[in-house]
DNA sequence: AGCACGCCGACT
DNA sequence: GTCGGCGTGCTC
């Protein structure tokens, strides 16, 4: 018996590939793909075969031989190892990095009673090809045009599926997956949802659509056995349909011939930790490389995607109408606050309509991204405000609780009785949050069934479903909620939608905090006015509460014009030179002490700043992050922006190289397209 | 990242 | 006298 040399992936932040023995005939050799476990340092880890030589530069007493290779799973196609490969340089993370924590935990252990468990269930079940729809609905004239491009659309097809909230495009991508799976015998076709938890009836839907099918979802909140049959039966191809979230773009999918991103303008398709991918770009590009459509769907697409359907990189397939035809798009009003002054944090004419829905029995929604009872506390004799000693962040007060508590690193205290300083008994709460709001209508409204949904009320695992499914039982006649609340649910009885602060965001650092809060608004204004009209209700109406209601934001949201304000965004950021026009890349550091970060960052730019590699590379300054110190640690950030993505791609991959010999002894990592800035 | 080895302070 | 602090060094 010979031996051959396995080249194998592993997951360590180390750039390399490492070599192994293998004992084996020439004919019987494993394949590239296949999963290997191996010993490295003094553990035993599970890696991905990337090649097979018979020699290695390696010395001799430095290789050692691989434990076993797991034969019983097929190797994930070339296909895959591509994509990871490309993720993997694109974002200048380790290949290992980027293949293997996608792969459910138990195809990682030493043993493999897991997986062997899991390869017997899914071969007594019997796989679905039985692809006929049921109880599919009518289309009108727009969505069966949408429909049938999708359905149709040959190699490489990038669409922009825009179309208002109500205007149907779920059922859009189900007629679309309905003819895809009529052609492709074996074909498997991937959906994206940001949030797999907030949008339980798509799955539902997706089920009782293809009952001969079999569909298997994958999210961050599975079960490990769970995660491990639906992986499986995705790389087997036996799922024919995968419904789940960012991490499901790096799902092994033989067969994949579309892709779909709901709510494409999410930001949650962005990894913000680890390896920061975006699973929308890295969707198209798989599209690219598979050679097959991929649908992109928003009612207030990214600039990004826009910017591609206007100059005809994606095409856009747009639906106009509202699907339910008595419904229309809900008015929505300004309230100038400095005309209607608040009190608790609610204005004379939203405070009426309110009380116009309780008395018909409608429902209503208040929405305020923000948490807690009131932001801050402070001390009305010497100014003491509620810092947080960890961290450039105030203490949020937490009424119920007694407690203040900082939303960044979760330090918690007692409320204080006098202030930590003077000794002045009358702290104020400063600023309103959702409880204060709660508290505020309950007094107002004492006889209303009022309910708080945002993560402080929803901890317990469960109970966010049960909430929900409390407003859609109509018990709640005002329900007040984050962020949470604006995403995927209907609510059937709701024809008032008030927002309360919104502000805040007009004047961020972040010039993409207003393409966000359009988004949001216009988000969580269609929540209302779905249904209520035909059956005699309320007209549904949006009241926006702000002190600046001659903004275009507003304006463009009074008018649900997404175009204009999309096309007025994309003509500002072209004259500032910024994304979709440019291309950026944030590296960060931190240390204990904020001049250690600001100085490997020195040190990073001072290492490339005069050299041919950073010719056309603009490298910014180092700069404090805004929110600066985070439990006890130090930020700050250099931005680095390009013309081309390719040369900013080649500049970093020689930055990344010099930076990594610099061993520096500051933490610091790169985010490439960064999004929060 | 893990997980070692490796030299200096407070405890059974 | 030991347990253990986290500094530096390595992983085919």
């Amino acid at each position: 018996m010979s031996h051959c040399i396995l080249r194998i992936a592993l997951d360590t932040p180390l750039h390399a590939v490492f070599d192994y023995r293998w004992p084996c005939d020439v004919a019987d050799r494993p394949e590239v793909g296949q999963l290997a476990l191996v010993p490295f340092g003094r553990r035993e880890v599970v890696g991905i075969i990337v090649a097979i030589a018979d020699e290695t530069d390696v010395p001799e007493e430095k290789l050692k031989e691989a434990l076993a290779v797991r034969s019983q799973l097929a190797p994930v196609a070339l296909q895959w190892l591509a994509l990871a490969g490309f993720a993997a340089e694109y974002y200048q993370r380790p290949l290992g990095e980027v293949a293997l924590p996608g792969l459910p935990k138990n195809l990682r252990l030493s043993t493999t009673v897991a997986l062997d468990r899991a390869i017997r269930k899914l071969a007594k079940i019997a796989d679905g090809h039985d692809p006929a729809p049921v109880g599919m609905p009518v289309l009108n004239p727009e969505q069966q045009h949408a429909a049938d491009a999708i359905g149709g659309a040959q190699g490489f097809a990038p669409m922009l599926l825009y179309g208002v909230t109500g205007s149907g495009k779920t059922e859009v991508y189900l007629q679309a997956c309905a003819q895809v799976l009529a052609r492709e015998p074996d074909g498997q076709i991937l959906v994206l949802v940001p949030e797999i938890n907030l949008t339980p009836q798509l799955e539902s839907n997706i089920r009782a659509r293809f009952p001969g099918v079999m569909m298997a979802t994958l999210h961050s909140s599975l079960a490990e056995g769970e995660r491990m049959l639906h992986w499986l039966a995705a790389h087997q191809g036996q799922a024919r349909i995968v419904l789940g979230t960012r991490l499901a773009i790096l799902a092994s999918l033989p067969h994949l011939k579309l892709i779909v991103i709901d709510e494409e303008h999410d930001p949650s398709y962005k990894q913000q930790e680890g390896l920061r991918y975006s699973a929308r770009d890295l969707a198209v590009w798989r599209a690219w490389q598979l050679k097959i459509p991929v649908v992109l769907g928003s009612a207030t697409p990214s600039l990004e995607s826009w910017h591609h359907a206007q100059s005809k990189r994606y095409r856009k397939l747009e639906l106009r109408e509202r699907a339910v035809k008595q419904a229309t798009l809900p008015a929505v009003k300004l309230i100038n606050m400095e005309h209607d002054k608040p009190k608790d944090g609610l204005t004379a004419p939203l405070v009426a309509a309110l009380r116009l829905r309780l008395e018909r029995g409608e429902q209503s929604l208040l929405f305020l991204n923000r948490r807690g009872y009131s932001p801050v506390i402070c001390c009305d004799s010497c100014g003491w405000v509620s810092d947080c000693q960890r961290c450039t962040a105030f203490m949020v007060l937490h009424k119920g609780e007694f407690k203040l508590r900082c939303h960044h690193c979760s330090l918690e205290m007692r409320i204080p009785r006098h202030c930590p300083t003077c000794g002045n008994v009358d702290l104020q709460p400063l600023g309103r949050g959702t409880q204060r709001i709660e508290e505020g209508l309950q007094a107002m409204f004492p006889a209303a069934r009022i309910l708080r949904i945002d993560a402080d009320s929803t901890r317990r695992k469960g109970s966010a479903q049960e909430a929900f499914d409390t407003v859609h039982r109509g018990e709640v006649d005002i329900l007040i909620g984050t962020q949470m609340v604006a995403k995927g649910h209907d609510f059937k009885k709701l024809t008032l939608v008030g927002i309360l602060n919104p502000d805040t965001a007009l004047f961020s650092q972040d010039y993409r905090a207003s393409e966000r809060l359009f988004a949001q608004l216009m988000q969580v204004a269609g929540r209302a006015g779905r249904t209520a009209q035909t059956e005699g209700g309320s007209p549904s109406e949006v009241l926006v509460q702000t002190r600046y209601p001659e903004h275009p934001l507003y304006g463009a949201v009074v008018r649900h014009d997404y175009d204009r304000f999309a096309g007025a965004l994309l003509a500002e950021r072209a004259q500032a030179g910024l994304p979709p026009y440019l291309y950026q890349a944030m590296l960060r550091a931190e240390a204990p002490e904020l001049a250690k970060a600001i100085d490997f960052l020195q040190a990073a730019r001072d290492c490339v700043q005069a050299e041919d590699i950073a010719e056309g590379i603009t490298i910014n300054d180092p700069i404090p992050m805004s929110m600066t110190r985070v439990h006890n640690v130090d930020r700050a950030q250099l931005l680095v922006e390009a013309a081309s993505r390719p040369a900013l791609q080649a500049f970093l991959k020689e930055w990344m190289a010099r930076l990594r010999d610099m061993k520096a002894r500051v933490k610091w990592s790169l985010e490439v397209d960064p999004v929060d800035i």
